[in-house]
RNA sequence: UGGGGUAUAGCCAAGUGGUAAGGCAUCGGGUUUUGAUCUCGACAUUCCCAGGUUCGAAUCCUGGUACCUCUGCCA
């Protein structure tokens, strides 16, 4: 269910209101420099379930219109992506490059109405001339060349015989403008760069501005949904649709991009990350891409719930990556088997058992669903527990093992500890324990700790990843190498009880009391796993 | 005396003149062989500030303040 509480579905609400027949019409236009990432899942979100909600329809298309920056792995990664969120585009894909036609004939139009024209300023002419914010711009001195010159002069520059900069053509609008994007926008430029798609068809390429607003209303999108910083653009784009001969006028609005805590989604920051070696590829699991998320073990649902969560609207905010890891906590936890895993292993003598003797204890595979089954773990004279449920001092901590007191084995009985054995630096060796197989329900005030049996384990190479940076904020960081979380990703080695391998078939499991892992690889008999994310923690004491 | 936006709890966010939804976080109670899950409860006398209109204002008016954004032949 969509939430549709929020500003945009207000506006196509009232729209529909108005005008029956109307047909919801919205697109998706990644430029294909880079991979996409939950920002981008947020306005695809926005955009797919806007149009499906009111039984339209929703374009991919790829707005590739500087072949400086495009390239088709990017076409395909953004394709894979969006199918990976769940969504599918209507009809075929769409190519701002398949109207590049189309572009250079409104162009023409323009010229021919004396409201573009070809400019020799060079780049810093054309800012300097621009103005600032508080001072007009000045008239090109090539503002008033006739209809033929430019158009003789554009037929020119769309056949190769100028060089990239050496001019352009220009809207003819306001140098005046308080709207600086309307002091005569430059509107189709020279780049001798090969096309990914076209080739070498085209020298001259249109800019965002000029094909934007073109493409959404050759496709007749009812409403062009972008981000904020878009806001003044749209005067331009409602200035081009104004002037050329095109019936459809598709609206812009805008909402708020999304940030999130300890993240950055900014390609430039990312492919910093990557030149300094912080990070390997695009696709790494510690990213908000969504190729790394989903490489993490992000779920498609999860993310799509989140989006449905934080909700849209025009106000900038630095969304708590508390709600999204809830989301996917509260998909993981039904989906997921449990299983024992002793990440930091600590041996334990229980002196009262056999050395020979095998105990088998049949066990959930799921606190609450029954369906997902049961499995057999021993318990015998040697087991392994994680050295953090131990603690080596006299304390009123009954969730762990201390000297003298008991705990709890989930699912075996309890233990006592008696003697810690240690070497002579002191360092502990190993606990002894004794058994009690009693039924552990009715006591209270004793912790509950996982184990394994020796004789029931795998070895297991456990990764996890933190956060990447060590402030709230990392987009208002000038120099985002300085607040690199060291610790972002740590390695321990420990054991995984060998059932795992009866229910292989999963890709993701909860390893109790310690988080969601996803198994990676089964090499030179040793287990892999990478923790996805942590189960909640409720320390009241710490 | 540039323009365009936005201000509601720690973080998001509904609310459109009739007396402040919801989620996350946090804090308590209960259930539980995961300090998890589940469940119940608490959490804005007040909506950036100051005036005004009104029987009644987060919503309307006036005047301030803060933050974001725009001076690419990027998108």
């Amino acid at each position: 269910m969509i939430n549709k509480k929020n500003f945009i579905y207000n506006i196509v609400l009232n729209d529909i209101k108005k005008n029956k027949k109307i047909k919801i019409i919205t697109r998706f236009p990644p430029e294909p420099n880079g991979n996409l990432h939950i920002g981008h899942a947020k306005s695809i979100f926005i955009n797919f379930n806007l149009s499906k909600f009111y039984k339209g329809k929703c374009f991919l298309r790829f707005d590739d219109t500087n072949p400086n920056k495009e390239k088709k792995k990017y076409v395909k990664q953004i394709q894979k992506d969006i199918k990976w969120l769940g969504y599918k585009w209507s009809e075929n894909i769409k190519y701002s490059s398949d109207y590049f036609n189309l572009y250079y004939k409104y162009a023409i139009e323009l010229i021919n109405k004396k409201l573009a024209y070809i400019d020799e300023l060079n780049k810093k002419e054309i800012k300097k001339f621009r103005g600032t914010f508080k001072n007009p711009g000045i008239k090109s001195p090539f503002r008033n060349r006739t209809i033929k010159e430019n158009l003789i002069l554009f037929e020119k520059m769309k056949n190769g015989l100028y060089k990239e900069g050496e001019m352009c053509l220009r809207a003819k609008i306001d140098m005046k403008s308080k709207y600086i994007i309307l002091r005569d926008p430059v509107i189709y430029r020279i780049k001798k760069k090969i096309h990914y798609k076209t080739k070498k068809k085209w020298n001259i390429y249109p800019t965002y501005d000029f094909a934007h607003c073109i493409s959404d209303a050759i496709e007749k999108i009812s409403h062009s949904i972008c981000t904020l910083e878009f806001s003044d653009n749209r005067k331009l784009y409602e200035w081009i649709l104004n002037n050329i001969s095109i019936k459809h006028h598709p609206k812009q609005y805008e909402f708020s991009k999304l940030n999130i805590t300890y993240t950055i989604t900014s390609k430039r920051k990312i492919k910093k990350l990557i030149k300094n070696k912080i990070i390997n590829k695009w696709n790494d699991p510690r990213l908000m891409t969504l190729s790394g998320m989903k490489k993490r073990g992000y779920t498609a649902k999860s993310i799509n719930k989140f989006c449905n969560k934080i909700g849209i609207s025009k106000q900038n905010s630095n969304i708590d990556i508390s709600i999204l890891e809830e989301c996917l906590r509260k998909e993981l936890n039904k989906t997921t088997p449990r299983i024992m895993a002793v990440i930091n292993p600590l041996k334990i003598i229980l002196t009262n058992i056999d050395e020979k003797k095998i105990i088998n204890i049949k066990i959930p595979n799921h606190p609450k669903n029954k369906k997902m089954g049961k499995r057999n773990i021993i318990l015998s004279s040697i087991i392994y527990i994680d050295i953090k449920d131990f603690e080596n001092e006299n304390s009123n901590n009954f969730h762990k093992l201390r000297l003298g007191k008991k705990i709890k084995l989930k699912y075996a009985g309890i233990i006592k500890l008696k003697n810690i054995i240690k070497d002579i630096n002191l360092n502990i060796l190993y606990l002894k324990c004794k058994y009690y197989n009693i039924k552990i329900k009715k006591i209270k005030n004793i912790g509950i700790i996982h184990w394994i049996s020796k004789k029931n384990i795998i070895k297991s190479k456990f990764r996890f990843f933190n956060k990447l940076f060590t402030k709230k904020n990392p987009n208002k960081e000038k120099n985002i190498l300085s607040i690199i979380n060291p610790k972002s990703i740590i390695i321990k080695n420990g054991y995984i009880e060998k059932q795992i391998k009866n229910i292989k078939k999963h890709k993701i499991y909860q390893f109790e009391r310690e988080g969601y892992f996803k198994f990676k690889k089964y090499k030179n008999k040793k287990l892999s796993f990478d923790r996805i994310i942590s189960l909640k923690k409720n320390y009241k004491n710490n």
